[in-house]
DNA sequence: AATGAATGAGAATTCATTCAT
DNA sequence: TATGAATGAATTCTCATTCAT
């Protein structure tokens, strides 16, 4: 009974506190009006959390949470690589939407206050990315589907990079601004056309034929 | 002669203001840390600057000047598209280790107490990048050097967001652990793999054959 | 059977109260601490007492009850005076190794934040050693037995100083302290030399023959 | 210049302090309340002292240099024992009256909450005394003023304690009033009757004399 | 009656900003 | 004009006490 009330409590605490450090930042966010807006005491939220760093950190957690489980359904997908590919920037698209305030908590920990943590937080954050991604490279490039001459883990880290470049633009205040700016307005609302272009940059990046070597260097 | 004191002041001043917010974020930076690191007293910053966010602003505004004073080098070469792109990799590995605070300071206005300033900042900051990528992707695609099924300002996004990504990946701690979960700490530390692996991204994501077209979707 | 029930889980809960208010203070012990401590929720205390204040005070009050008794037990004694000093110092060696608490909680009470109680405690509590000290010793003074030009009271009250300090000294951290600093760590521990020693004085103080006068002023 | 104000400042500052503490003990003193009463921000009392802490300590160093300074009076004096003792005496009933709070101070640091510093606090606070009393005594036995089956340091030890007990009966509250209920209010305010009764008191308990050994144990 | 979660006033501490010198 | 001491609002965190269950 406790529990399960105290569940319910908890997820509505956090939930405010992500709203509140998503758009204010850890720093700027005010506790009391945290408690205050979830409808509690400041003395619950102190009794659930040791101090202001820890309940920001749990706030994290569960943001992580939410965005990987969403990640862990794409990896379900045993679609095509491009057709998945696609689904990904879709589903990229949809959780930025949805989610913003757990992408915008993400975004949070990229920033200099939060140096303390940064290599915690990246290990258990990015690991399974890193892994599940590399993974499909690896497997691709066996199977011929991709270019031999790359290293896996380092097309995989591009390829994450311009996710995670797709999910702040979609949610995070400056990065859609620059969106913005170098796509036009239009084009940032225009989400069909948006994937069909990454998608474009990714097959293509991806694909690159021996054959067309002699467009390379020299 | 006060007007040039003042001038050698106000860039150490700056630069000691970029140091604190680089190292804290602006929210734990300390305005009288930072006078008395750079040798003045809080009145003569209050002098200069209305309060702490205009300084701020100003530390903000002298960091993207020098990251941008970079970036026109880049632009005045006249190499081929492969060698250029490497030569901007480069010169963002040069940057991120020369200056580092530049670009943290770059990433703090990315988090949620800077808000505020997204869309003015974002103007200013990202016209230049964005103008001189397009230009030259609608060149090259005209040229024929690159595919021509694709928005040269999309893919000019696609590309800076890669940059961008690598440089706050070799200044800003989280981003360093996150390239280090992907990449492993060798490959971090390997300047010229990284460099011949992005760049192998780079030139096959812009240089997809129409004869390859069937890998496609539809 | 409430009433039964109740009453060894009041001595439960009074000798944890005495335990965490000897150790920390009255100000630094903790309430909810206590409670938990002591296998009893807060409410069952406020059910008690009134507040911290009552419970300090009824804490007080065991620990001086105990105290008091161990008194209560010289007392009965029909030893030599000099048997009877030196039975009393050892009852206070011993009392503070027993019974610390109990005196740190005596203690606690002659500091400043207790400062609103100080006339009805010092009543109640000083005036059984009071009378009888004072008693014995205008006794031994009828009977010769000490020098006869002294206010029993006033004999008494030093009696008593000694015998208090002694008792700080065994159980209180700072006294303790200063117990080494002035007698050295290895007296400190040599009970029954302290007990010659104080013997000594004692018996001096209260038996100097009138024929010494002349070593006296005036 | 600034020296000179901000000497002043800090002997307002700890004054206010050293009231505040001695009235209500460290816990319930209120910082802002200090502050206040002393005509400066809390930002000042920051200024000087990193937390309540250390103001605290820094209070009772101002009280322990006053209440030395006292001591190291008295000990330039060269009378005889007991004209010295006489003069002691006086010396702590007049202390008592005018620096009160300095020795409510002292009897603080007593308590449990203070535990913390109690073994440097007890070595830098006592030391002086303890040196001093013990070779008065130690000198006082080898001129054979006082009996010499005596260990000088515990002598001391007893001389000093109720040297201190008479302090705390005459500043403290609830010693005061135990020194009512023991002496009576008219004998506690008969400051002369006292000195004649406690130099009795310690008179014979320095000089007992051989002859009387009959009186001693065994 | 008993529980212990919840309350929220209160206290310590920080630091952007001001202003007397 | 420059200084940096002083300000005090704001914020975090604690814990005695209450009260719904």
């Amino acid at each position: 009974m406790f529990e399960k009330l105290s569940e319910e409590k908890k997820t509505e605490i956090l939930e405010t506190g992500i709203s509140e450090f998503a758009e204010n930042g850890v720093d700027r966010a005010n506790i009391n009006v945290i408690a205050k807006k979830a409808g509690i005491s400041v003395g619950v939220l102190y009794k659930y959390y040791a101090d202001k760093e820890s309940f920001f950190l749990a706030c994290l957690k569960r943001s992580l949470d939410v965005l990987n489980s969403v990640l862990l359904e794409q990896i379900k997908s045993s679609d095509k690589p491009l057709v998945r590919t696609e689904k990904i920037i879709r589903a990229v698209q949809k959780t930025s939407r949805e989610h913003g305030n757990y992408i915008r908590m993400y975004n949070e920990i990229t920033a200099g206050s939060s140096k303390k943590y940064a290599q915690v937080l990246a290990e258990k954050i990015e690991s399974l990315s890193a892994s599940v991604y590399t993974k499909y490279i690896a497997d691709a490039k066996e199977n011929g589907d991709i270019r031999g001459d790359i290293d896996p883990r380092m097309f995989a880290f591009f390829f994450d990079n311009l996710l995670m470049m797709m999910q702040f633009s979609y949610s995070c205040e400056y990065y859609r601004e620059r969106f913005k700016v170098f796509c036009g307005e239009a084009n940032v609302n225009d989400d069909e056309f948006v994937v069909s272009q990454l998608a474009k940059f990714l097959e293509s990046a991806f694909t690159f034929r021996s054959s067309d070597i002699k467009h390379g260097e020299k």
